[in-house]
DNA sequence: CTTGCACCTCTAGTCGCTAGAGGATGTAGG
DNA sequence: CCTACATCCTCTAGCGACTAGAGGTGCAAG
């Protein structure tokens, strides 16, 4: 077997080097073996378990969410319920953060209209943000 | 004048007492004057300060970006340029991360979707983060 | 053999709060 | 006036998920 840096590990996973380490300690990695001088040695599961994790991390898992995925990953005759619920609480997550985001950038695009690109006395920003009650979209 | 008191500040704004504190601990908000029992006595135009700041708090903009607002709302004879940016920059932001989101969701659809709620060795929720290269979305 | 990068551990910082300890003040009822 | 109780005070530490930096060691190429 040839041996996998960090360095390796963190390019091929595309996790940053530090991050690896960050997850080593938090238990979400097993520690690798070590090298004479100390240094870890990763196999190639490591870089499947390093992409993984930052395909969910991409996805808005949070690291608590992604210990249970793995946990599942790791013993693969277990019903897939918990993945699927985690999988769909996320969807909803996601869902209500899109519509709530769209409320903000409407209001955001009245407020950048509404200025006339004069001074702050008649800015339209300043007067939104200064008075909920002029807000078009009610979402907060 | 009447003494406004942290609490009813915090109700009147709708800011919590805690974070009251510690807006006035980053200078985001002027340290009010105190009671005789070194009770903190805020004026009208404090609410008004913390209601802006609660807003724009919704509306996702930053702590410094909220600090250069308020100094803007405080000189009203400035150019409102500078509001007018970071109101923009704000929208590109959100614009950006509603397309992201979009993304993610039609993603976690296709993974909940594809779980035919069995065992987790056919379970495409962890087969799909295991693998990037099943997404179907290019997004991250 | 030296240069220089990659690696090691450890601590502290980021952001925007939030929680809790331990004590002082203010107010309403008796 | 006294007591109960809510509210206030300061201070420190914690959250999530890293990121940055100090100060030191390993290793491979020239």
């Amino acid at each position: 077997m040839k041996k996998i840096t960090i360095g390796e590990a963190a390019r091929q996973s595309g996790v940053k080097v530090p991050t690896v380490r960050y997850y080593e300690s938090i238990g979400l990695l097993a520690a690798p073996s070590r090298s004479e001088g100390n240094q870890r040695s990763f196999e190639p599961a490591d870089i499947s378990r390093l992409a993984f994790i930052r395909h969910a991390r991409e996805l808005g898992f949070e690291i608590e969410a992604i210990r249970t995925l793995l946990t599942l990953q790791d013993d693969p005759h277990q019903s897939c319920a918990s993945a699927d619920a985690i999988a769909k609480a996320r969807l909803v997550e996601v869902e209500q953060r899109i519509r709530s985001l769209m409320a903000l950038k409407a209001e955001l695009e009245t407020m950048v209209e509404g200025c006339g690109h004069g001074r702050v006395d008649q800015c339209r920003v300043i007067e939104v943000l200064a008075d909920h009650g002029q807000c078009t979209h009610p979402h907060h």
